[in-house]
RNA sequence: GCCGCCCUAGCUCAGCUGGUAGAGCAACUGAUUCGUAAUCAGUAGGUCGUCGGUUCAAGUCCGAUGGGCGGCUCCA
């Protein structure tokens, strides 16, 4: 007999082999017809597993938190059955996991072509599979045996699976006349799926690498009712509506042109300005914190390029150009600038560290398939620094950039996720100046009280780094600040310093980013406030609004009394109704509308419009600077 | 770069199975002077991304090419 403990904490007495169906069923009908599957000492079971040991069981009914995921794994094999129905012989099926918001199955065809006209069919089909409410079962069958099945069956694919699997056993689930490699668990019937739907097409490579075959992968969601699924479609047109793509041309803030080139930016005049605010906002925070701005060339020799190794491993990200025969590269990266100056004069171990910052204009040539918006671009301002330091120096060094990061994350109001990336298997330096530099960047993470990530070996040859990553409008994420920790440049380069024992040592230098580049972490903005800036950030932060032409005067005087005040001021006197004017200003996403009527003209007011549609008081002119100083001057 | 899809006026989109283009908004002109999300009327605007092919005839079919979108790989 086994003791089974459940969640309420009593103990039942079961036969060995009784399942979690049995289980629930003893407790009542209805949990046992809501169990989807069962969570058996911290593991996801089936609700037909038999148990073989004593243990704690609970049974994960629609209203848990794991049956979403365990769902959308069932249906994304539900999926690929109404496809092997439909289209049989012609498809080879791989994998097909559940993701964030859905899931995906990779399919194979040298002949079949899907379309977006094939969802409907293929809905159709899995809704009939899912009506006919097939029990899906478990087995577990010899490794041989399983290879021998798929190979017969034509899946090439499942076969490469189950044969670099060092395994005995694999686990199949089969549903109808559909057998999948899987290891489960799964829902216990076909009818359970309600509410699913096919999203998108799209290619992606057998195992994810770029040598092997391209497959064709259908991404499909599904939720536990219908009501849930139009609320995440509902969700999917609001986040389209944030897109930056769309806001930065609806607020006029930016564009691409055929002819200037993919992935190049052209800042229209609001743009530019939001730009020219952060950049301030950038130099000032870094002169606070006892960095110095310098400033270095676009393009450096290619020879410079070679000493450093980017023209051996970044050349084909690299623009270059020759003049009398002397060859220079377009810079990607602004550290070499930086080691020059450092290596202008001789220094002294009193003068470290030094931290060089620059709002530094690099060009890369990314490949035309990954350009998006401003959010992957091909010339971009980063906020770079490196901080050219002593050993025993980096652990405070990256503490310090640690909360900088911090800070103004704070200030945008931005969640994001971090990581720590570790040593790969393919890099340079000694294990000690390895081990320093990622222990210094563990403890600063840990310090910080945020949760991280590790990559294990997937730091650049040269160092670990911290990643910190900011999502966009569709949660997908984007890496904005980076820490990395470097020994081979300075070794390079030859940078020195004179150490108090009057002998020459070599320095580490730290590369980082706070916002990375303005281009992307402007994309990130857009999307976060949906265009709706802050006081402090929005390109114009007033508009003055006359109702009628008898108070154009007093409104052009107002709003140069406004400019003249070092506020973002516009003004239209147009001759439109004043709710045009406000429907103009509103859809502008501008913070203040400032409405001025014969009312306002005779008290020598305004009476200001916020764009939640209040309104504040009327108030002096001098009265609205002293509130717009105040407001933006916290980051408000 | 790879896979799929898309590309019609500044923007958002119509245009059935091929018969030489249409709406709304924006723009411009005029009228209106009207107090918190669209005043009315009129005018103008497109070699249907580009090049080539099929056809009596192509925005509509085929091919190539450029750009965009969604992914994959790569990356700030």
């Amino acid at each position: 007999m086994l003791q089974i403990e459940l969640p309420d904490g009593s103990v039942k007495e079961v036969a060995t082999a009784t399942t979690p169906y049995d289980i629930a069923l003893s407790i009542s009908e209805g949990l046992a017809r809501q169990a989807i599957a069962a969570r058996f000492n911290d593991q996801l079971i089936d609700v037909y597993a038999p148990l073989e040991t004593s243990g704690t069981l609970a049974l994960i009914t629609q209203n848990s938190p794991d049956a979403l995921e365990i769902i959308r794994h069932s249906c994304a094999h539900l999926m690929a059955q109404a496809v092997k129905e439909l289209y049989g012989d012609d498809v080879q099926v791989t994998i097909g996991p559940a993701i964030k918001d859905g899931f995906y199955y990779d399919f194979y065809s040298e002949t079949k072509k899907f379309v977006p006209e094939d969802f409907p069919v293929i809905e159709a089909k899995m809704a009939e599979l899912a009506k006919a409410d097939m029990p899906v079962s478990r087995e577990v069958m010899g490794r041989d045996e399983a290879i021998g099945m798929f190979r017969e069956m034509g899946e090439a694919y499942k076969v490469e699976l189950i044969e670099d699997l060092d395994v005995e056993t694999v686990s199949l689930y089969r549903q109808g006349n559909f057998v999948d490699l899987c290891r489960g668990p799964h829902v216990p019937r076909t009818g359970v799926h309600k509410a699913f739907k096919l999203t998108s097409l799209a290619g992606a490579y057998w195992r994810g690498d770029e040598k092997n075959a391209m497959l064709q992968r259908i991404y499909a969601t599904a939720f536990l009712n219908n009501k849930d699924l139009k609320a995440h479609i509902a969700r999917l047109e609001e986040a389209r509506k944030r897109d930056h793509r769309r806001l930065g041309r609806e607020l006029d803030l930016f564009s691409f042109s055929e002819d200037a080139g993919g992935g190049l930016v052209l800042w229209h005049p609001k743009g530019a300005m939001l730009r020219m605010i952060i950049e301030d906002f950038e130099r000032k925070e870094h002169l606070k914190r006892g960095y110095e701005i310098v400033v270095g060339p676009q393009i450096l020799k290619t020879e410079l390029w070679k000493m450093s190794g980017h023209y051996e491993n970044y050349r084909e990200n690299m623009y270059f150009t020759e003049v009398d025969e002397q060859g220079y590269g377009i810079k990607p990266m602004n550290c070499l600038a930086h080691m020059l100056i450092y290596k202008s004069k001789p220094r002294s171990y009193r003068n470290l560290p030094v931290r060089y910052f620059e709002l530094g204009t690099v060009h890369r040539h990314e490949k035309s398939g990954v350009l998006h918006g401003l959010l992957r671009v091909r010339g971009f301002t980063q906020d770079d620094a490196h901080i050219i330091c002593r050993p025993d120096q980096i652990d405070q060094e990256v503490k310090s950039i640690m909360s900088f990061v911090q800070d103004v994350a704070g200030i945008f109001g931005f969640e994001y996720t971090m990581e720590l990336s570790t040593r790969p298997d393919k890099s340079i330096g000694s294990d000690e100046d390895w081990d320093r530099a990622t222990n210094a960047l563990r403890s600063a993470l840990e310090d910080s009280g945020q949760p991280f990530d590790i990559n294990e070996g997937d730091g650049a040859f040269y160092g670990p780094k911290i990643d910190v990553k900011l999502k966009d409008a569709l949660d997908r994420e984007w890496q904005c600040a980076t820490i990395q920790c470097d020994f081979t440049l300075p070794e390079r380069f030859d940078l020195t310093y004179v150490g108090a024992d009057g002998e020459k040592h070599r320095p580490v230098m730290l590369h980082r980013v706070i916002v990375g580049s303005i281009e992307r972490f402007i994309g990130v903005l857009i999307e976060h406030y949906a265009g709706s800036f802050p006081l402090w950030l929005s390109p114009v932060q007033a508009i003055v609004l006359n109702v009628t032409d008898n108070q154009a005067d007093y409104a052009q005087q107002v709003f140069e009394q406004l400019r003249a005040a070092g506020i973002r001021v516009e003004v239209d006197l147009r001759n439109e109704k004043l709710g045009f004017k406000i429907r103009e200003a509103q859809m502008a996403k501008i913070p203040y509308m400032l409405v001025i009527g014969d009312r306002e003209m005779e008290e020598q007011k305004v009476a200001p419009r916020f764009r939640n549609g209040k309104n504040l008081d009327p108030c002096t002119v001098s009265e609205f600077i002293d509130f717009v100083a105040a407001e933006s001057a916290a980051y408000k």
